[in-house]
RNA sequence: GGGCGAUUAGCUCAGUUGGGAGAGCGCUUGCUUCACACGCAAGAGGUCACUGGUUCAAGUCCAGUAUCGCCCA
C-alpha cells in the first residue's frame, strides 16, 4: 500500500482549524447526511427544533445539535436509514420585535412602514438570519440533511397551518370570543398563559372602604371593607361580592355600595367562590381585568367594563383618570382615597404577577375578542398516548409534570395582534357579516357572493404552526414516501423548558392530524448555567458564544464537554476548565493514533477479522496485554451501545474516555512499546484495531477529530470505509476473557506497587532497581510479563523467588500484595524503623479487614441470604487480607 | 397552595436492576522517558445534608426534616 502521509507530516499537536472545515466540507460533497434510500432498513429520524430566526445561535443550541448530531451519527454508523431535519422558526413576537429595533435605530416605527413594507423588512431579516443559522450548525458538525432545511413561514409549512386551523375551525375546536387574556401593553397584543412569566413582587394590600346605600340610595355610615392590590382597577368594579356562608355578610346580599373615587353604584351579590379568608372575606368584582372576576361576572350577569386601554393607560371609563398611565393612576386614587376618608390601611403583601415573556413588561389581563382552541377534548388522547407508552419521556419524571398540565389544560389563545407570522384564515363578508375559514384566500363570500371580503388582521401564535413540525417538514398535508416512512418520528429532542410550549402541543396536535403520535420518544436534556450556576443572558453578560468557544478549544471539545458535563435532564454549568479538559482528550487521539502510525510506518498491518476472534478460545495464543486490551474493547463496546441506547450520552462519553486514556493509552500503548522497541511487530494489528475501533466508537460525539485521524490511517492501513462517518459502529465483538482482565490486574498492582517504591524512596526515575518477586500462585502470570514489568516499573532484573527469605534482607523496601510481595534492594536508602512501622500500618489495616469480613461471612443471614456470587467475592475479599497479613507478618519477623 | 429536582473529595459533577465510593479540575512530590508538558508517574483528600425505617446488606428503597433551585396554580 502506498503511504499517503508520513508519520513526520502530523503536527505534534491537533489543531482543529486546521482541518474541520475541509472535513465538514467533505462530508458534505459526499453527500453523507442523506438518509439511505433503501427502506427496508429501519428509518431513524429526529426532526430539529427550530431556533428562531432572530438571531444567533446561544448554548442550548449547540447542546441540541450535540446530543441530536451523537444520536444521528450514532444510527447511521448503525445502518439505520437515518435523517435529521433541519429548520428555522419565525417567532412571531420575537422577530417583530428585533426588527422593530432595527427601524427605531433609523428613527421608524413599523406603523410609519405600513404592515405590507414592514413584513418585506421581516423577510429581508430572516433571509440573513436563516443561513447564519444553519452556517453555524454547519460549525458544530451538525450532520443534517440541509437540502431539506424548512423555516415554519415556507409554503409546506403554511398550507399545513392553514389545513389544522380549518378543520379545527370547522369542527368547533377552535372558536373566538371575548375573554381576559393576558395582555402585553408594550408588544400590544395579547398572550396564552404560558408566555407570562410569574415573579414575585413586593406589594402593598389596601383597604378600602365602599360605602353601604341606603334605599333610597343615599350614602349610609355603614361600609364594607375590601382589599385590593390593584385600587387602580375600583374605577371598573361592577360588583362586591361575599361568601352567603359567612354570617356577617348576610345582612348586606343584595343591598348597593357605592364605588369610592367615581360615584357609581354597584350591587352586592354572593358566590361560593369568593374566599372567606382573603383580605376580608369580600372581593371587588372587576369583570374587566381578572379572569376569575370574568367567571363571577358571567354567572352573575354583569357587564364587564374595561378601564384600561391596550396601551396601559386609563380610557373614559376612568372618569377623572382617563388618559393617565396605570401605575400612575394608582397613586392618584390612593391620595384620593385617602382625602375622602375611605382607605383604611395599608399592609405590604407579597403577591405574583405577570411579566411578558419577551419584553418583561408587566401584563394586564383584559377582556378582549381573541382566537382559542378548545383543549380538553384534544388533550384526552395526549394524555392517553404517554400513559400507554406510545410516547415515552426520558427522564421518566418529566411524564409526570406533562400529565399533570394536561390533565388541568386550559384553553389557548392563539390569536396574536401582530404584524409578522401565519395570518388567520378566516375572512368576514362585509355585506352579509358571514365569516368563514378557508385553506386557499377566497375572491368572493360563499353565502351572498360579495367579493367584499376582509380577513381577520391577526396572526397565529408561533407555537401553533411549530406545533405542526414533526409532519408539516415531511410535506403533510400532501401525501408522500417520506412522510409514510419517517412518521412517527424516533426521537424528539429538546430543553425541559418547552415541555408545555412545544412538545405537548406537538402531542396533542400530531394526534389530531395524523392519528398517531408524533415521535416515539421524548428526550428532555437540561438548561446550561454559568460558572457560577447562573442562567446566561444578555443583561448578566454572562452569555457564552458556542462558536467563540468551539474556536478556541474545537468544536469537538465544545461537543464532548456538552455532551458529558450533565445526566439527562439535569442542568450543568459550562467554564473553562471543562473545555480545556476536552480539549485535551481530544489531543490525546490525535497522538496516540500519530504514535501507531509512526509504529506502523512501512509495514504492511492487516486489521483483525472479528469474526473469527470472537470466543476466547480463538484468542487464547495472544500475549496477555494483547487478549486484556481486546477483552477492554469487548467490554467498552458493549457499554456503550447499551448506554447511548438508553440516552445516557455522558455515561458513555465518560466510559470511552477512561477506556481510551486510562487503558488503551496508559497501559496498553506503554505495554505495546516494549515489544516494539525489540524490533517485535507482534502488536501492530491489535494497536491499530483497538484504534480504529475506538475512532469508530468516539465518532458520533467527537467526530472531527476522529474523521481526521481515519482519514491519516487510511494511508498505512486499510481501513474498512472511506470515511468515518459511514464506518460501522462497532456492536458485539465476542466474547470477554476474563482470566487475561484478572491476570492484567495482577500485573498492573504489581507495576504499580514497585513504583510506588520507588517513588517513595526518592529513587532517581531513570535509574533500574533489581527487583524480587514472590507470588506463589501468580508468579507464572508475573513471569510471562517479565519484560512488561521490568520496562514499566524499571526493575531489572527481576527475580522470582519462592519465599522472601530467599531474597537479600538488607535494606530492602518491600510492597505486600494479597498477590505477590515485592521486594526493592536499596541499600542506604532504606530505615528499618521506618519500614517497620509502614509495614506494621498496613498490618493493621489488612486486620481491621479480616475481622470485617469475618464478621460479614459469620453471619448466618447473610449466607443464607446473600446470593452465591456476592459470598463468593466477599470470601476472595477475605482470603486477599488474609494473605496480605500472612505476608506482612512474615516481612515483619524478617525484619527482626 | 400543589409538584419536581438538587444536597457525594477544596470546586464541578457521575454513580439506572441495593453488595468496589468514583471522574475531571485543583492540590502535594518527582519527571523536557524516543505519541502527547493539551503530557507521564507517585500521592493526599469523603460519618455520600440530617433523622428514623425496610433489608443479611442502603449513596442507591421508604417516611420525615433542613437548605438551595425550578415548574404549576
Amino acid at each position: 500500500m502506498s503511504k499517503q502521509t508520513q508519520p513526520d507530516d502530523i503536527p505534534k499537536a491537533y489543531t482543529p482549524s486546521d482541518v474541520e472545515a475541509s472535513i465538514y466540507q467533505m462530508w458534505m460533497d459526499k453527500g453523507y447526511f442523506k438518509p439511505s434510500a433503501n427502506r427496508d432498513r429501519d428509518p431513524f429520524c429526529i426532526i430539529m427544533p427550530p431556533p428562531n430566526v432572530t438571531g444567533e445561535l446561544h448554548l442550548g443550541h449547540a447542546l441540541t445539535a450535540t446530543i441530536e448530531d451523537t444520536l444521528i451519527r450514532w444510527h447511521r454508523m448503525r445502518g439505520d436509514a437515518t435523517l435529521w431535519l433541519p429548520g428555522v422558526d419565525h417567532a412571531g413576537i420575537a422577530t417583530q420585535n428585533v426588527v422593530e429595533k432595527q427601524l427605531a435605530k433609523e428613527g421608524m416605527s413599523r406603523h410609519d412602514l405600513g404592515r405590507e413594507k414592514f413584513v418585506e423588512r421581516v423577510w429581508q431579516w430572516v433571509r440573513q438570519y436563516r443561513s447564519l443559522i444553519s452556517n453555524q450548525h454547519m460549525r458544530l458538525g451538525a450532520s443534517c440533511d440541509w437540502d431539506r432545511e424548512v423555516f415554519t413561514m415556507d409554503e409546506g409549512p403554511q398550507k399545513a397551518v392553514r389545513a389544522t386551523f380549518v378543520r379545527m375551525y370547522n369542527e368547533g375546536l377552535i372558536y373566538r370570543g371575548s375573554r381576559v387574556t393576558n395582555w402585553c401593553p408594550r408588544c400590544m397584543t395579547a398572550l396564552s398563559d404560558l408566555e407570562v412569566e410569574h415573579e414575585e413582587v413586593e406589594g402593598h394590600l389596601w383597604y378600602v372602604r365602599y360605602p353601604v346605600l341606603d334605599d333610597g340610595g343615599e350614602p349610609t355610615d355603614d361600609y364594607i371593607l375590601i382589599a385590593t392590590t390593584r385600587p387602580e382597577t375600583i374605577v371598573a368594579d361592577v360588583a362586591i361580592a361575599v361568601n352567603p356562608s359567612v354570617e356577617r355578610w348576610q345582612p348586606y346580599i343584595g343591598r348597593k355600595v357605592r364605588l369610592p373615587v367615581i360615584e357609581r353604584q354597584i350591587p352586592v351579590i354572593a358566590d361560593e367562590q369568593v374566599d372567606a379568608e382573603f383580605g376580608t372575606g369580600a372581593l371587588k368584582i372587576t369583570p374587566g381585568h381578572d379572569p376569575l372576576d370574568f367567571e363571577i361576572g358571567e354567572r352573575h350577569g354583569l357587564k364587564p367594563i374595561v378601564a384600561i386601554a391596550r396601551d396601559a393607560t386609563m380610557n373614559e371609563e376612568a372618569g377623572p383618570y382617563n388618559g393617565v398611565d396605570r401605575l400612575e393612576a394608582r397613586k392618584l386614587i390612593v391620595a384620593d382615597l385617602e382625602r375622602l376618608g375611605l382607605l383604611e390601611k395599608v399592609e405590604d403583601h407579597t403577591h405574583s404577577i405577570g411579566h411578558c415573556q419577551r419584553c418583561n413588561t408587566v401584563v394586564e389581563p383584559l377582556v378582549s375578542e381573541q382566537w382559542f382552541v378548545n383543549m380538553e377534548p384534544l388533550a384526552k388522547p395526549a394524555i392517553e398516548a404517554v400513559k400507554d407508552g406510545r410516547i415515552e419521556i426520558v427522564p421518566r419524571r418529566f411524564e409526570r409534570v406533562y400529565m399533570n398540565w394536561m390533565e388541568n389544560i386550559r384553553d389557548w389563545c392563539i390569536s396574536r395582534q401582530l404584524w409578522w407570522g401565519h395570518r388567520i384564515p378566516v375572512w368576514y363578508c362585509r355585506d352579509c357579516g358571514e365569516e368563514s375559514a378557508a385553506i386557499e384566500n377566497p375572491d368572493k363570500c360563499g353565502k351572498c357572493g360579495s367579493a367584499k371580503l376582509e380577513q381577520d388582521p391577526d396572526v397565529l401564535d408561533t407555537w401553533f404552526s411549530s406545533g405542526l413540525w414533526p409532519y408539516s417538514t415531511l410535506g403533510w398535508p400532501d401525501e408522500n414516501d417520506d412522510l409514510s416512512f419517517f412518521y412517527p418520528t424516533s426521537v424528539l429532542e429538546t430543553g425541559y423548558d418547552i415541555l408545555f410550549f412545544w412538545v405537548a402541543r406537538m402531542i396533542v396536535l400530531g394526534l389530531y392530524n395524523m392519528g398517531d403520535v408524533p415521535f416515539r420518544r421524548v428526550y428532555l436534556h437540561g438548561l446550561i448555567r454559568d460558572a457560577k450556576g447562573r442562567k446566561m443572558t444578555k443583561s448578566v453578560g454572562n452569555v457564552v458564544d458556542p462558536l467563540v468557544a468551539a474556536d478556541k478549544y474545537g468544536t469537538d471539545a465544545l461537543r464532548f464537554t456538552l455532551a458529558t458535563s450533565g445526566g439527562p435532564g439535569n442542568d450543568f454549568r459550562l467554564f473553562d476548565e471543562k473545555l480545556e479538559s476536552s480539549r485535551n482528550f481530544a489531543n490525546k487521539t490525535w497522538n496516540a493514533s500519530r504514535f501507531v502510525m509512526q509504529n506502523v510506518g512501512e509495514e504492511d498491518v492487516e486489521l483483525l477479522d472479528p469474526t473469527k476472534i470472537a470466543s476466547v478460545d480463538a484468542r487464547s495464543d495472544w500475549p496477555l496485554e494483547d487478549r486484556w486490551i481486546y477483552s477492554r474493547l469487548i467490554a467498552t463496546v458493549d457499554e456503550t451501545n447499551k448506554l447511548l441506547g438508553d440516552f445516557q450520552i455522558n455515561e458513555a462519553g465518560r466510559v470511552l474516555y477512561d477506556f481510551f486514556w486510562s487503558e488503551y493509552c496508559d497501559w496498553y500503548l506503554e505495554m505495546a512499546k516494549v515489544r516494539l522497541r525489540d524490533g517485535d511487530k507482534s502488536p501492530l494489528p491489535v494497536l491499530v484495531d483497538v484504534l480504529q475501533n475506538s475512532l469508530r466508537l468516539l465518532h458520533p460525539v467527537i467526530p472531527f477529530v476522529t474523521e481526521a485521524l481515519w482519514q491519516h490511517l487510511r494511508g498505512y492501513v486499510e481501513l474498512e470505509s472511506e470515511a468515518a462517518i459511514v464506518a460501522s459502529y462497532p456492536q458485539s465483538l465476542g466474547e470477554r476473557d476474563e482470566s487475561a482482565e484478572s491476570e492484567m490486574r495482577t500485573v498492573i498492582d504489581v507495576v504499580r506497587a514497585i513504583r510506588n517504591l520507588r517513588s517513595e524512596r526518592g529513587v532517581d526515575p531513570g535509574r533500574y532497581v533489581e527487583a524480587y518477586i514472590a507470588a506463589n500462585g501468580a508468579t507464572p502470570v508475573l513471569e510471562g510479563a517479565r519484560a512488561v514489568i521490568e520496562s514499566l516499573a524499571r526493575a531489572r532484573p527481576l527475580h522470582f523467588v519462592s519465599k522472601t527469605k530467599d531474597a537479600p534482607s538488607d535494606g530492602v523496601a518491600s510492597a505486600v500484595l494479597a498477590e505477590a510481595r515485592v521486594l526493592l534492594p536499596l541499600a542506604g536508602m532504606i530505615d528499618v524503623e521506618a519500614e517497620r512501622k509502614r509495614l506494621n500500618g498496613q498490618l493493621e489495616e489488612a486486620e481491621g479487614e479480616i475481622k470485617k469480613m469475618e464478621g460479614k461471612l459469620g453471619n448466618e443471614q447473610f449466607r443464607s441470604k446473600a446470593p452465591a456470587e456476592i459470598i463468593a467475592r466477599e470470601e476472595a475479599k477475605l482470603e486477599a487480607a488474609q494473605a496480605r497479613k500472612a505476608g506482612l507478618k512474615e516481612r515483619l519477623s524478617e525484619l527482626g
